[in-house]
DNA sequence: AATACTTATGCAATCGCTTGCAATAATGTT
DNA sequence: AACATTATTGCAAGCGATTGCATAAGTATT
């Protein structure tokens, strides 16, 4: 492995002065320089990584927070999208990117404590959002820059972050089906500690509020089938009259599919449906489903571009709004014609 | 952020006395080893990542290297509870794991170059087999260690694997279908290229075989729907009694099934089927797909079990595997009663 | 009590790179 | 030609750890 005295020996000039000429310093001439760069390619050199931090002080990896494990998170391609987005705009950076997991919270804020403390991390991206997330507060107490992957709960002046417009997309959702003549549709949800389904049902409930329909609230988890069988047969009672469900996200759109599929009577009822985030399941789905795309992977390019540009510390925090866009299947059937 | 020198002195001993015993060296005595530890301790000190990595010239981060991106592969949830199991693994034992992605071949050698140039990686764990693998290549010619999850194509005896035993998994899927009366079984797969694919194919030829049945395989991406339908029409007019399908993994089941229940005429025909990896899509189909798990997540803690122990480069290689174990649900149907 | 042996600690060099400052070379000015 | 400037380069000190070797302290041996 070459390292900078080989290459300034090869280029006959000391190692300062190699460092210097590769880094582009204004100072050096141009034929050392270009010795210098051609030395450097001849012998296939690279800096040490950890040299290189060491000297500089200022580490060159970021750190990427993984939610704690609930099965259904972990097996949502999801995050391995906004990953790729992140990895690739830090490769090109010259940076790495490094995981931090936990099995339970504890884990969690622990191996984030202790990457903190081995100094080596630069700044952290948060995959998700959550009310009163330990992370957060272990990140602000020891100063450290993160951005968040979602809307941040605490600090929103102060925190950077990269979403998309969950409340729009809610609003526009809910429209979709109102466009198609639906005047009885049901918002579908699990979990109003994320930041995103409260977006969303927020959206949803504008939608309602212009065209003075009724907010119909559903929170379900489908967690075994008959549980599901049980509480649609429950919310129909009491609502027999909806013909549309907006889902909080594509899992839970097919969950409610499957149970409403799987019995005769609903079967033939045909209701319309729509999630979010056109995952993958959308396409597989029988029939497909009609979904807002969020295109996490731009998510991930995003934060990842936020935390390359090192802004000062005073500096305002960033905000960018990845677009979404409805991506029409086959889960809406119009009641009436579109005017 | 405390140093050794800090440790060092609030313990009242040097900082080379302070390293060692923080290293539980056997030269120190236990008292001063005591002080050290408290020091530390009270000072929440972690030694410098990159200063050590550099002093001890022993990297410890472990670089994971996922697929070049076809969007089918990044869609799969598969991977990252592969990456989940690595990372447990690896921070319970101090190491950090890296990425490394790239969006063509080239991308991502070039990546892998760099990383290895830069030093820091200490091993390497593939997250996929592939035939004439330049990512391999590379790492051959570098002389870096590395495991790859699934099974090699070259110097299998020379290289370190985890995997499932994927030809028994092909067997057992195929002898499932059998014992359930099913006579004319197809094997549906979409790309030979990789090892997994081959190898439960081969599986399910042996089941085939043994019970001197004919093996009827189907290759087929199903990229859109119209050519799903059309692929099938030409297949069943070949095969006009096959009664049962096996998938090569849950996507390709999927796909099928949302192709064959589409159709009526084929819909009342209740095909029978059996997919591959258990994953979150089988339990999200309808009807939901009976599936042979295979538990990714062991086979990346598996695999980072192997790189964590480093063993000497003469010593041979090691190989795992991981059980697999079907699971049952809804998508096979017994033509006869089990015997 | 002087010597030999352990045992426990500290000194100082090293890992590979960066960077402030001093030294040298090149150029311009009078 | 002598001096003042400015443009280039090199020296050497760090960054925070580890580790071989020398030293100091403690115990045993005679």
């Amino acid at each position: 492995m070459a390292t900078i005295k080989d290459v300034a020996k090869r280029a006959g000039v000391s190692p300062s002065t190699a460092s210097r000429a590769m880094h582009g310093s204004k100072v050096i001439s141009k034929p050392t320089r270009d010795k210098v760069i051609k030395a450097a390619r001849e012998l296939n050199y690279a800096p040490d990584f950890n040299a290189q931090n060491l000297a500089t002080k200022a580490s060159n990896t970021i750190g990427v927070v993984l939610p704690v494990d609930h099965h259904e998170i972990f097996s949502n391609p999801f995050f391995l999208e906004m990953i790729r987005g992140i990895n690739e705009v830090c490769s090109k950076n010259g940076s790495m990117t490094t995981l931090a997991t936990g099995i339970s919270s504890d884990e969690l804020v622990h191996n984030i404590d202790v990457m903190i403390a081995q100094g080596h991390i630069r700044n952290f991206i948060l995959l998700y959002s959550e009310k009163n997330d330990p992370v957060v507060e272990r990140l602000n107490h020891f100063d450290v820059q993160y951005v968040i992957i979602g809307k941040p709960y605490q600090e929103v002046n102060k925190t950077s972050y990269v979403d998309n417009d969950n409340v729009q997309a809610g609003t526009d959702a809910a429209q979709y089906l109102v466009d198609r003549g639906h005047q009885r549709i049901c918002f579908l949800y699990s979990d109003l500690s994320k930041m995103v389904q409260g977006d969303r049902m927020l959206g949803y409930q504008r939608t309602m509020m212009q065209h003075q329909l009724p907010s119909i609230l559903l929170e379900a988890r489908f967690e075994d089938h008959a549980s599901g069988v049980k509480s649609m047969k429950h919310f129909f009672e009491q609502y027999p009259d909806v013909t549309g469900f907006v889902a909080v996200d594509d899992m839970m759109a097919l969950k409610l599919q499957q149970v409403l599929h799987n019995d005769p009577e609903w079967k033939v009822k045909q209701f319309s449906l729509i999630g979010f985030n056109n995952s993958i399941f959308s396409e597989l789905a029988h029939p497909t489903l009609t979904s807002v795309a969020v295109f996490p992977q731009r998510l991930g390019e995003e934060a990842a571009k936020i935390v390359m540009t090192d802004r000062p510390a005073e500096e305002l925090s960033t905000a960018v709004i990845v677009p979404h866009q409805i991506v029409t299947r086959h889960s809406v059937h119009p009641i009436r014609s579109l005017k």
